[in-house]
RNA sequence: GGCGCCAUGGUCAAGUGGUUAAGACGUCGGCUUCUCAGGCCGAAAUCGAGGGUUCGACUCCCUCUAGCGCUACCA
């Protein structure tokens, strides 16, 4: 018989969708699409001082957003809810899991207090020992501990729930990406927290009921959870379960620091909200992350999330981390926007109007000519879309200002001269001019003055556009309105050629 | 410190005992003769180090080293 594939991505609403969990949660629709499992979703919401208002909203909000979908979820309840762990525990879900394991002993109350801890923890980093936790209990009976219990209760101490850790076994499974590890009870720290004193449980407990209960069958996560493994194995062995295959994702990684990414570095865009802000597209982001840490095998680079659903190759995940390189991102949002131009063209239309470039009901009437200057300023060259407004500020939206540089070239006999062949010709174009004829037009400026290169073009591109670099500029003079152009020159002519 | 993971160019990476060690980003150079952008062409790696195994190692084994991760009543 052939399990179901089931895989989940297990968030945490403490903050937004930053593109270390995106990677987690595309790999794991990946995996469940590529395989024609299920896919889905589960808010780990134990850490109630932690979680964040909207942090649920924006990790989902932002995964679809990336176009990913997924069969189960809070929203969308399957058979194995409630989809929130605080909401499960308000069921009461783990608590029977809990008693059992104190039932069975292989779990129990532990009273001390942090304080004590701490100080034995100092104790052992003194004693140059691993950090442990030293059980209490040692030696007593069932009922002599059981008088312990009541000793503290009556002095109002709140219990924490223990596992009793087995620390002469060694925890092994074949990791989906690394292959064989294995990991020493002893190793993990001794017995640890199950149950907060808050009743929640905690994390390494949670995961292990919900992912058996929900019938999770692969867990693919960071390779920041390789040593909490051995403690879940510890409490699916405890609780009779078959333990899923586990595959520990290699991290991304900042370049800078060489660490993980961490929410707290400030010097790096890592959320995809604010990619999103940017204007990258959700296709860039997707393509770019897929090929973090994973390979296809050709020599392409531009993928859909659909290529890569087909592709999909658990053996290409990469075992060594990757640093986020920013640079190819861009390039390969650039990549998406000329691609499908036509399709973002309403979205760079917006930021000309967020910009106060423009005004909404310009940004509806003229959005054929709005167009035409956002090819012509040189589209193809941005990285995403906020970008174009700074592309085509100037000269489009305002000139900018003259330089001593634009002047000299202005006020050399060669600039004079060519000013004023220009301006006589550039009157007696129609306005239907094309580009062929303003080219035709500077040639025959050219040709009768014998004035080429810079001496010939500056000053016309000068007088026309207050700049001294920009785009093919008789491509830009069609897009220009003559008016405006030819007050501009008008001006410059006041202005300095007087 | 302990345990675990890992190691091909600045970056992402292909490669699975014999190759001129793919490709992409970035960088640099050239061309595209108004500039910018774009496009096109081209350049740059003794595969972390040292030992093995082998006729032959980037590829297999060992040691070392570097890097990363974990070491919570966080997830």
């Amino acid at each position: 018989m052939t399990e179901e594939i089931r895989v989940r991505y297990a968030p945490s609403p403490t903050g937004h969708l930053h593109i270390g969990n995106a990677r987690t949660a595309i790999f794991n629709w990946l995996f469940a699409r590529h395989y024609n499992g299920k896919f889905i979703i589960r808010i780990e919401d134990t850490d109630t001082a932690r979680n964040i208002a909207d942090g649920e909203k924006s990790q989902l909000d932002n995964l679809a957003w990336l176009g990913l979908d997924w069969d189960e979820s809070p929203a969308n309840p399957g058979e194995y809810g409630p989809y929130r762990q605080s909401e499960r525990n308000e069921q009461g879900i783990y608590q029977p899991f809990i008693d059992e394991l104190l039932a069975k002993g292989l779990a129990y109350k532990s009273y001390k207090t942090t304080e004590t801890i701490a100080a034995e923890r100092e104790a052992q980093q003194a004693a140059k020992q691993a950090p442990h936790y030293v059980y209490e209990y040692e030696g007593l009976t069932n009922d002599q501990r059981e008088a312990k219990y009541a000793e503290f209760e009556a002095q109002g101490l709140k219990p924490v729930v223990r596992f009793r850790v087995p620390e002469e076994k060694v925890y092994a499974w074949d990791d989906i990406v690394k292959g064989h590890i294995e990991i020493g009870a002893k190793e993990v720290g001794g017995d640890w927290v199950i149950q907060k004193a808050d009743g929640m449980p905690t994390y390494n407990f949670a995961v292990v009921i919900d992912d058996h209960l929900m019938k999770i069958s692969h867990v693919l996560r960071g390779d920041d959870h390789v040593s909490n493994t051995p403690k879940q194995i510890m409490i699916f062995e405890a609780l009779g379960w078959h333990v899923p295959k586990f595959g520990h994702m290699a991290l991304i990684i900042n370049g800078e620091t060489g660490k993980k990414l961490s929410k707290r570095d400030e010097n790096l865009l890592q959320f995809v909200e604010q990619y999103h802000e940017l204007g990258y597209q959700p296709q860039a982001m997707v393509n770019f992350i897929g090929l973090l840490g994973w390979s296809p095998k050709g020599e392409d680079e531009i993928f859909s999330l659909e290529a890569f659903k087909d592709m999909f190759d658990e053996k290409r995940l990469s075992k060594a981390n990757a640093k986020f390189d920013q640079k190819k991102l861009e390039w390969i949002n650039n990549q998406w926007m000329r691609r499908d131009l036509d399709h973002v063209m309403p979205q760079l239309i917006q930021e000309l109007v967020n910009a106060d470039l423009v005004s909404a009901a310009d940004a509806e009437t003229k959005k054929e000519w709005l167009a035409e200057v956002i090819k012509v300023a040189g589209v193809e060259g941005i990285s995403y879309t906020r970008e174009v407004v700074e592309l085509v500020r100037q000269p489009f939206f305002e000139l900018g200002d003259m330089t001593d540089e634009m002047v000299d070239y202005l006020t050399s006999d060669d600039g004079r001269k060519v000013f004023s062949a220009w301006e006589s010709a550039y009157t007696a174009l129609p306005e239907s001019a094309t580009a062929e004829d303003y080219m035709t037009t500077i040639r025959s400026i050219q040709n009768t003055l014998e004035i080429k290169g810079r001496n010939l073009w500056n000053p016309i591109r000068i007088a026309t556009t207050h700049q001294i670099q920009g785009p093919n500029l008789p491509e830009m003079l069609v897009v220009m309105n003559k008016q405006t152009i030819l007050s501009t020159m008008a001006a410059v002519k006041a202005m300095y050629l007087n």
